[in-house]
DNA sequence: GAGATTACTTGCATATCGAAAGCGAGCGTG
DNA sequence: CACGCTCGCTTTCGATATGCAAGTAATCTC
């Protein structure tokens, strides 16, 4: 769960996938980030609905990496709010390159393509 | 396993990363890309021993997705070469941006972060 | 014809994901 | 002060994905 092991190689995009190689690690980046959203429930309600145990798992993760912090700002209800340090706000070429990515590649395709399974072209 | 449900939402980034979003598919492109390997074995022989069954299932999506082709270069032995198509080298952009990004912030560190399993700060 | 190589597939154990339910602390309402 | 509600998670558990190892088939090498 916490990042542990060692790299498993010197490669800078080997290693920055182990820390962002999945769907959702990213999605909370772009939510902090671009989004202004920095409650646990204001990032939950995001319209990916990203699942509760996810969540909590990654903000852990990027708070490990050190690129996410919980600060409280609250002490009667303690409540905290997440934030983005300086090595999270570095990832936002990432972010935008992902992005522009999608919006050229994956623009107003409703759906992804499908392949009738079993249609091995060989 | 092959691409086929519809796209979580609308958002760029969320498309992309049901793309991209995982620990080995820019793995693939970067070999592709970057390293000129072209054939499967020599994409099996990078240094991060990508397992030849998830190798073979990142072809296929890549091919999917319009991203790679597989063209045969033989046919005396049937062989095939990968190959980017324009699309998949539209991803230059992004695999620049995550290399940059692993280089200034994970770069010379031997090993990710520890933290002794327990130390909850709460 | 006994290996060796290329390009995979298959089987299976384990790890991770994700839906749903649970939980405890702190309000708020009557 | 009992009852329900929200916030911020944790736990449980079935489904899916990962990853190791072994198998397969075609060609080619000796």
């Amino acid at each position: 769960m916490r990042p542990s092991a060692a790299f498993r190689s010197p490669c800078p995009v080997a290693r920055s996938l182990e820390v962002i190689g999945d769907k959702w690690t990213l999605l909370v980046v772009r939510d902090l980030m671009l989004r202004g959203k920095h409650t646990y429930t204001a990032l939950q309600r995001s319209p990916e609905r990203i699942p509760t145990n996810i969540l909590a798992d990654r903000l852990k993760r990027l708070a490990a990496w050190g690129l996410v912090e919980r600060i409280p700002y609250e002490s009667k209800p303690t409540r905290h709010a997440y934030r983005l340090t300086p090595a999270g706000e570095s990832l936002r070429p990432v972010l935008e390159s992902i992005a522009a990515w999608g919006r050229t590649q994956l623009g107003e395709q409703a759906d992804p393509p499908t392949q009738d399974p079993g249609a091995d072209d060989r």
